[in-house]
DNA sequence: CATGAATGAGGCTTCATTCAT
DNA sequence: TATGAATGAAGCCTCATTCAT
């Protein structure tokens, strides 16, 4: 009945408690599920009724429209997946030197992004699909990104430039090509073929490596 | 009358010509930009019908069902997206030296692909879209790229790995991490920051140097 | 709000009470007065509703497609059509000597047929027509048939046969013949030529006599 | 490919030569197969087309309206169902005593509506559902009824009825006797039930013994 | 004369949303 | 607060009919 905790936690923006009715928190959880398999588009709020166990009007109650609902579901999404740049103690880990290379804040970074994805594939499936079609969700994604995530991820990176560990690029490039290596394990992992045997550890450190001998010049 | 002449080719899959009547271009034409726009699921067959300029009957003249125009726009998508693989002189040139390394070979790839990308966008578009709902798009892609590409790609990978160029890997991740690169760049280039300034040369570039050097132990 | 009590008192199956809402009532109304004056398949939906007085969507809430109201009005009638040898004492009668011949059987079963008919014309039109166009009503109708009419007709006919006051035909074409006769009035009286002036009294007696003599060997 | 001769036979009305280009006799032969099948209203043009082997706009070249369609398949049925009492040869030789009774009389009528209702049993079904609902084809009916029919039957039982063979019942319930009893029959066996095992010659006679003794007063 | 692409009205059905209970 | 019947706009699709070829 209270198993929702990791839908509160998750819906959690800035540590505020988060207020869900038993009814709200089953409508939330269909509406993911649904929004993940069949698209935000294709899903009808009678079916998230019915799989949440509500009326149809139950829904209404609590979300003013659909696209409402989806905005709950996405906004504290767009959060989380910057989230752990946004972390203090993640970021001031790093500046404090707990990480000693820029690797290991790499394979941090990947074991902390493939337990999210793991855990709320649906959701990054929503995500990344409504992203594409409502430029107001983009727009949100882009400002958090940017306002929260660009410039710490730019420190850190120039930090270890200067370290001389890793290649003189613009850290635009550095980033993107670390996010696109890491969100390209991942897809394929969870969502391009999932069905496939994967062994998650050996890959995961492929990859870093991958990505530590791209970055590098020695 | 005149102008469809890349919707002919792009429609094409095995040389055949296609016939296309001046109707049925503007429908495709109108559906590749509004499912690109807004989603297959939510564009409707008489915004499709209005914005081609004919009567949304003439629509299902053409296509039975607006899966089926969806289809006819996904369809050869499938097998162009991974059109320089079935080209068998792209193949064979590698192996008959015309590509030195595996870094010229992967430098025609992305060239050839930053190409079709930037003339075939909205069709890219529609086709990552629309593959994470539809799992028959999802199975004709795999089955294509399992038949077409993957021992292609292997046989070219082994053969540079022979040559002592790149690393040891398994031809999976190498492929993967290859592909991923590549579509990491167009996707961002593209897609999510097509708004932002791009030094297109120069990123391409900066992009293979670090495939390579991740791809390569000196 | 009232006045559907026949409508209830039709749709009752199995003794069951029929709950029926207003609106469900008004939508069966028209939708029986259209399909008995033009055909189910010359019947728009959009009609139903409008001389219902509803929505269009309110049908499809109560009925999910157009096949299913035909279906909620002809399945009970099936039975109805067929009632008087659903009812016990009906044929407990017949043998505990209450219709000391088959002659008052036949005059109670026309009496009753001719009420039935008369109260519900809509109805019969409906079943009659569409009868030869979905296969599904048919072989409903000829299970309640042989499940219900059959053993009993058959054992009402052995019976007077083996009081000789009928002939000794095969019971079955007794029973067509009967059925036949029975129905062919009906009909006549009431769908082929119901504008003619008829003085039913009279005219059912000489159906009477007239069945009576075909099955009479004096 | 002129294997059509029963079509024009059937078409013509008053001995004049029916003209029916190839065309439009497929169209007409699908035209019944398909609205015997389904119906006229559910039955579509483009079926018929189909089913005809002929494009959609060739029906409209022949027949102005879907309804004209049906009228043209109808209208000359209309008269052949009443055909054996126009035909002169046949009335005439009722009148010159060639039938030494009504019974002979009926046998006749009775095997000759057997063979037109075996040959063509498509145009009874289509006949017999669209008088219910198009009043024009009704009263078209009733009208050759009427004038060609009725007045003749009706003369026929009068002579019998002097002759003292048959009953002193109203023409009209005389006639609508032998009509139910007849039609009841071929109902029955060619629409009812035509799967059950029919014995047609004893059938059909022991139907005839009931008619006359139904009709008769011994 | 025949064709079949094109039409647009209308068919059945689904949907998000409202509101009386 | 929750319900679910009711709505009517809109969705996909079919249809009879027209008309240029």
């Amino acid at each position: 009945m209270n198993d929702q905790q990791w839908l509160k936690e998750l819906l959690k923006v800035n540590d505020e408690e988060v207020k869900l009715s038993d009814k709200q928190a089953k409508i939330l959880e269909a509406a993911i599920e649904m929004f993940a398999e069949k698209g935000y588009a294709a899903t009808s709020t009678s079916e998230i009724a019915k799989r949440a166990g509500v009326a149809e009007g139950t829904i209404f109650r609590h979300y003013k429209t659909k696209k409402d609902l989806l905005l709950a579901i996405v906004t504290p999404t767009v959060t989380k997946v910057v989230a752990p740049f946004l972390a203090k103690e993640f970021v001031k880990e790093v500046f404090e030197n707990q990480y000693k290379s820029y690797e290991d804040f790499i394979r941090a970074l990947m074991k902390n992004r493939y337990e999210f994805v793991k855990k709320h594939l649906p959701l990054i499936r929503i995500f990344w699909q409504e992203l594409a079609f409502h430029s107001d969700i983009k727009e949100q994604f882009q400002a958090v990104f940017i306002e929260n995530v660009y410039e710490k991820f730019k420190r850190i990176i120039e930090y270890f430039q200067t370290k001389g560990e890793i290649v003189e690029l613009p850290p635009t490039t550095v980033i993107r090509m670390t996010v696109t290596t890491i969100a390209g394990f991942l897809l394929t992992r969870f969502i391009i073929l999932p069905d496939q045997e994967w062994d998650d550890e050996s890959e995961m450190e492929r990859t870093i490596q991958f990505l530590m001998h791209g970055l590098t010049r020695k």
